[in-house]
Formats: C-alpha cells, structure tokens, sequence
DNA sequence: CAAATGACCATATTAGTATTTTAGTCAGTT
DNA sequence: AACTGACTAAAATACTAATATGGTCATTTG
C-alpha cells in the first residue's frame, strides 16, 4: 500500500534495537530514528516506553507459541510431545537474538521491566505445556493431576537440568535428559 | 581454661556480624572489636576476610548435616526420609539468622562470594541427599539410578515448589508438596 | 485538519572526582 | 612469642556537574 504503516515500522525497529542493545539501552530516539519516524509519532500508537517493549513480548510469546506448535504431535507420546516441546523452548532461547539479549539483561542487570517480561513468557510457556497435559489426561494416557502443577514441575526440571546441573558436572546430553524425564516424571523411582 | 581461646571468639564474633549485616556489611575492624581482639590477630588465624568467611560457613554447613541427621531415620521409607530432609532445610533457611541474611545477599546484592558460598552449601546438602537416595537403591527400594542427579532433581523441585510456584499462586502446604513429591518422583505419572 | 514532527522540559542517569572506608601489614608493645 | 592498632594502598562511596532520556505539545506538513 501506498501509505506506510508507521506502527509496523516503529515496532521492528524497536524489535531490532532490543535484540542489539536490550531493553535499557533502547531509546525512544533510537527507535524513532531506526524507525524513520519523528519520536511524537511513536506515541500516538504506544502510552510509553513499556508499552511498547510489551507489545514485541507479545510478539515473542506468539512466535514461542507457533514453534511449539509446530512440533506438537497428536499421534505422539506425551513424552515425546513434552520433551520436543521443551528441547525446542531451549533451542529458542538460545539461538533467538532477542531472547538472549533479554535473559542476558535480566540476569546481568535485573532490569525489573525486563524480570517481569520473562516471567510472563514463562507464565504462557507453562500455560501451553498445561493444555498439552490436559490433553494426555483427557486421552487417559497419564494419570489426573493438575495440569498447571505437572507444567510448572517439568518446566523447572528441565532447565535445571539443562542450566543448572551443568554449574558443577558436565553437560547433559538431549537424550540423557529424555530418558531422566522418562524415569523421574513417567515412570517414577519406586522399585 | 586460663588462656582466650582467641581463634573461637573471633570466630563467633564474625559469624553474629554475618547474621547481622552480612558478608560485604561486616568489616574486619567490626570483628576485632566485637571480639576484644586486635585486628591483627585475625590475620594469624586466617590469611583473608573470606578465608574467614569460609571457615563459618563450614560450620553452617556442619550444623546442616547435623540438623538433617536428626530427622533421618533408617526404618522409615525413601519418601518420607527425603521429605524430612528437605522439610528441615527449608525450615533452617527461614529461621537461621545467617541463612536468612545470606540468602538475602545473593538475591539483593549478588556478592559474589556469598553466591560461591551458597552453591557450596548446595552442593553438601545433594552429597547428604546422594547418600539417602545410594541407601535406598541398595535396599531395593528405589530403582538403580544415577543418585546425584536424582538428588539434584529432588532438591530444585522442592524449592520450586516452596519458592518459585508462590510467585504466581498461593503457597502449597507440607502435605500437598510431599503427594507432589510421591506423584511426580516416585509413583510416576503414567497411568 | 488530521497526522506527523522534533524542540523542549523535568527527571533520571552517568561521568568525574573528592572523600571515606576497608583489607591487610608490620613496627612496636606487652 | 603473642598480640596490637596506627598505617597504607586500593576499593568503595558520596557528591556534583554534565549528559541523556522519556514523554509533551506547539508547530508543520501533506
């Protein structure tokens, strides 16, 4: 279309200056001069500067949740489906240039606007894998439980496998920590 | 006996100064004086601060075995032992004084040899935790299994549970947390 | 005249620097 | 020989001047 859409362009510039600087480092002069825009015209779309910043959250959540859906399988395992799900939230956060730049900024810096960015990505993370579940239990493929505690379980022992446990040992390998998922959550320790 | 032991007093003058203000807020000349030592004396005791700082957490980590041995009990089954345990230790973090003001430390300040401190603590409590996990394997009450990293996935869920879930929900209770435990860990969630 | 702009402002952040504090030493005292 | 505390170099902090930033709004533009 003739007319350029303004709000289009001040988001991917805005896109583009957190992936490169992060969320502190981004300013509203930056983003309007990438964006070839006068600075008053970012504010016609957006109240303020998190506004903004949350409307590209939005757009990260969404991306997640495509990627997710796009290894989703009904015809699979719940492990299958639980861990491909996981490995690719992983792969994500740790080939996505914004993603990287964010959880470097939150852990570097504690930014709070940042902090409670990437809660809320967690939050839809855990919202997606719940629905999964609820589909396993619907299905009778695993026991009743609550979907949203067994989410937030296999979320936090993921990565604590992945992050954590390689603070003191070295790495774990992608099937290494299927088949942990596999004993611990599945089939359970008791002999 | 007629001679100060000066060694223990400066000791137990540094570890009420660490309870009270923590690592970076307690200074050398605050522990001589609160010792009625010299600083000097310190220093043919212990080379530096954190040398100091080690030998208390030592202790710390000491008291921590000593507390965890008391709750174990060889008659009583995997779950409920592992249960105790981590009941315990979540009891000291909360009322610990020096616990309590470490923990604040690494959240708050991110001093970064309170944080090593901490993750050696850590580290003590899976080895107390391997040993619980290698008994049962060996009674046959627990499936053959890697025992350190069965302790570490037990010892990152409990927090997660008692910590990170109450960010966003209201707390689980004991009783709720140690079903959790006996679902997800040892009966497994296959139907 | 609606949409867009950028100079402008109050506030927040940073850089630069003076001042204080601190870990660790060591000459002197007990 | 064991202990001390004044001392020092280095680090942390407090202070201040200079700059940068988020957000506004009178003016311009298409």
């Amino acid at each position: 279309m003739a007319v350029i859409d303004r709000k289009k362009l001040i988001l991917e510039a805005a896109a583009k200056s957190l992936s490169l600087y992060g969320y502190k480092a981004t300013t509203m002069d930056q983003v309007a001069k990438l964006a070839n825009v006068g600075k008053g015209t970012i504010y016609t779309f957006f109240k303020t500067k998190e506004e903004l910043f949350d409307e590209i959250i939005n757009s990260l959540i969404a991306d997640i949740r495509f990627e997710v859906e796009g290894v989703l399988d009904d015809s699979a395992s719940i492990l299958d489906n639980v861990n491909n799900v996981l490995v690719r939230i992983h792969e994500i956060r740790e080939s996505h240039q914004l993603t990287i730049k964010l959880i470097q900024e939150e852990r570097d810096m504690g930014t709070q606007t940042v902090v409670e960015a990437m809660q809320r990505v967690e939050q839809s993370i855990i919202q997606y894998m719940k629905a999964i579940i609820q589909k396993a239990i619907d299905k009778g493929e695993i026991k009743a439980c609550d979907p949203e505690v067994a989410a937030f379980v296999m979320l936090k022992m993921y990565f604590s496998l992945v992050i954590d446990w390689q603070r003191n040992h070295p790495p774990l390998k992608k099937e290494e920590i299927a088949k942990l998922f596999e004993l611990y959550l599945l089939k359970g320790l008791l002999a």
